[in-house]
DNA sequence: AGGGCGAGCCAC
DNA sequence: AAACGTGGCTCGCCCT
């Protein structure tokens, strides 16, 4: 079938043919069709491809399936899949992850030569958060056309309909057009370098979700029991001290008005019941709550309470829900540009923020016969902070191997090394964690209970101390303020747009600006990490499960784990150094049955 | 009934 | 009362 607006293929001569055409182009448009989102629960129905010139091709992949599973006839495809895996013709796509895992999973085949249009206009935003970046939001932005994208959820199982037909060859035949605006987009921004390596990236994270990572739900259930227990335990203690005995007499006896523990405002009204003489904060939160606790016996309860009960919402039943019924694990979505700084985000579940305690990080690990290989860098962001202030403080430290936080302490305490307590210690981690965040004195006075003045002179010391970090610091600020962006070393941009007169605005900037080239630098180093990974493990029974940030998750099996965790350590410094120069970039390695250092 | 929002809290 | 950055999830509350 044929039509003006399409070439349908479904023979396998016409497809060598198209094949053959396509692959003599330096890009072509690629979309795919599938049955379902999940490449485990559904299948790819069509491929699309536009070149420059002429209709796009339009491949019905259910004409090379063959028997009762209607497995793909991998040899009449052959030239299909060249064509994917190679280089060029660059494959211009949005949201190549997508695409990338179905092409993996349907066909084991690796999308080579990535254009990703969406990550492409996330980068040209830079963190604009306003701007949308949906195919139809991005054309309508840079091309000025409105796509209708009432088809993407049709029924792509059966005989499809002229107008789905349509509706596939049009979004192919934007994707050209559409580089070429970004192209010239990333070039007036100077993004070609970061852009690459979003790119290069793409298959790594389309890899990574189709992994999944395997969660132990008997496990899981065992420890939401146990947590279920004492929530109920608390619950009722706090009932008993907060609750008001009902007016209203039962049958059996006085009855109590429970209230609703989880609601701010009844607690809020019960506190004021309960403790008349106490002066209570104007708001429930847990660190205004905290200094009471030690007092107050109602209020040491109810933070116990707030502890186990968001361990059960948040990190309770649902995420159960959220095993793959095909494959047994989880398979959560990875957001290659989640934040402004170029972090990942994570969603469905959000598996970068599960608790650090031991009874919940067990839960996900190795199947039999399996390991884990956890890496993560070691003190990423510092390292990056003392790269690019080059201070003279921070760069001996690391190159010496001394202890960052211990140096920092003997400086700010003016006390000897050896002298140092371990208190001492503790505030200058925070210190120095803090200063990547723009803390303020009042921030630190607050969080470490010092007064204020005393606050003051420590940080005023502490800048003394690190001359390097001072200066580059305020550099920045005055910088984010002046030119309203941000920088990493690989170039990714961030916009701080706000009125001159919005004194608020103007200060976030200026922490931004502090904030955003370090927390991106480590975002850029932990995604040229899994384009050096993913390569690296190929051909072994290593797979890529998480990321953490600065933290790498791989499984593999139990008889390779020694080997792939020296493969992955040799990637993520070889990574780090491309970046990190002035110090030495340092990645801890474990092998572990549980994600659990 | 369901969406928006803020509070609260988990991760790095 | 967070002037310490980036996210996501779940809940209650409030509105339409």
């Amino acid at each position: 079938m044929d039509s003006s607006n399409y070439h349908l293929i479904n023979t396998p001569a016409e497809l060598a043919a198209a094949c053959a055409e396509l692959s003599v182009q330096t890009a072509v448009g690629f979309d795919t069709e599938t049955t379902a989102l999940d490449p485990y629960r559904g299948r790819m129905r069509l491929m699309q491809f536009a070149a420059p010139e002429g209709v796009p091709y339009l491949v019905d992949l259910d004409c090379f399936r063959t028997g009762d599973d209607r497995a793909p006839d991998l040899d009449a495809l052959a030239p299909l899949l060249e064509l994917l895996a190679a280089a060029r013709p660059v494959k211009v796509a949005h949201n190549a992850k997508f695409d990338a895992k179905w092409t993996k999973h349907q066909f084991g085949t690796e999308l080579g030569g990535i254009f990703d249009t969406m990550l492409a206009s996330q980068l040209v935003s830079a963190g604009e958060s306003e701007d949308r970046h949906s195919l139809a939001a991005v054309a309508a932005r840079y091309l000025d056309e409105t796509v209708d994208k009432s088809e993407q959820l049709s029924d792509w199982g059966g005989t499809l309909s002229p107008s789905q037909l349509e509706y596939a060859a049009r979004d192919a035949a934007l994707m050209l057009p559409l580089r070429e605006r970004l192209i010239e987009l990333l070039k007036r921004d100077g993004l070609f370098n970061v852009a690459q390596l979003e790119f290069e990236c793409v298959v790594a994270v389309a890899c990574l979700e189709l992994n999944g990572i395997f969660l132990d739900a008997a496990r899981w259930r065992e420890q939401l029991a146990i947590v279920e227990k004492r929530r109920a335990i608390l619950a009722e203690e706090l009932q008993v001290m907060l609750a008001e005995e009902s007016t209203q007499q039962s049958f059996f006896g006085p009855t109590r008005n429970d209230i609703n523990l989880d609601s701010h405002v009844q607690l809020t009204k019960a506190l004021k019941r309960v403790l008349p003489n106490v002066e209570l904060p104007n708001s429930t939160r847990n660190w205004k709550l905290q200094p009471l606790a030690a007092e107050h016996e109602e209020i040491r309860v109810l933070l116990e309470y707030r502890t186990v009960q968001k361990a059960l919402t948040s990190y309770g039943e649902n995420i159960l829900n959220e095993i793959n019924p095909v494959t047994g694990r989880i398979h959560a979505n990875f957001h290659q540009i989640g934040a402004p700084t170029g972090r990942f985000a994570c969603t469905n579940p959000n598996v970068q923020q599960v608790p650090h305690a031991v009874e919940y990080r067990r839960c996900f690990r190795a199947p039999e016969g399996r390991k884990l290989v956890i890496a993560d860098y070691s003190q990423i962001e510092l390292r990056i902070l003392a790269h690019v202030t080059e201070d003279k403080g921070f760069i001996d430290a690391f190159k010496s191997g001394a202890d960052l936080h211990r140096v920092t302490a003997a400086q700010v305490f003016n006390t000897p090394l050896e002298e140092v307590t371990k208190e001492q210690r503790d505030f200058a981690k925070r210190l120095n964690f803090g200063v990547v965040y723009g803390i303020g004195a009042q921030r630190f006075s607050m969080m470490t209970g010092i007064p204020l003045t005393e606050a003051e002179s420590i940080l005023a010391r502490y800048f003394q101390t690190y001359r390097g970090l001072d200066t580059w610091l305020r550099d920045a600020a005055r910088k984010a303020v002046r030119e309203r962006m941000a920088r990493t070393m690989s170039g990714r941009l961030a916009r701080f747009n706000f009125d001159a007169e919005d004194r608020q605005a103007a200060s976030l900037a200026q922490r931004n600006g502090k904030n955003m080239p370090i927390q991106g630098a480590s975002a850029d180093i932990l995604k040229r990490a899994l384009r050096l990974l993913h390569d690296r493990l190929k051909e072994t029974t290593a797979r890529l499960v998480n990321i953490v940030h600065d933290e790498i998750v791989v499984e593999a099996d139990a008889a390779d784990a020694t080997e792939i965790a020296r493969l992955v350590e040799e990637a993520m410094c070889a990574a780090g150094e491309e970046y990190v120069t002035r110090v030495p970039v340092k990645v801890e390695t474990e092998v572990a049955d549980e994600w659990v250092k």
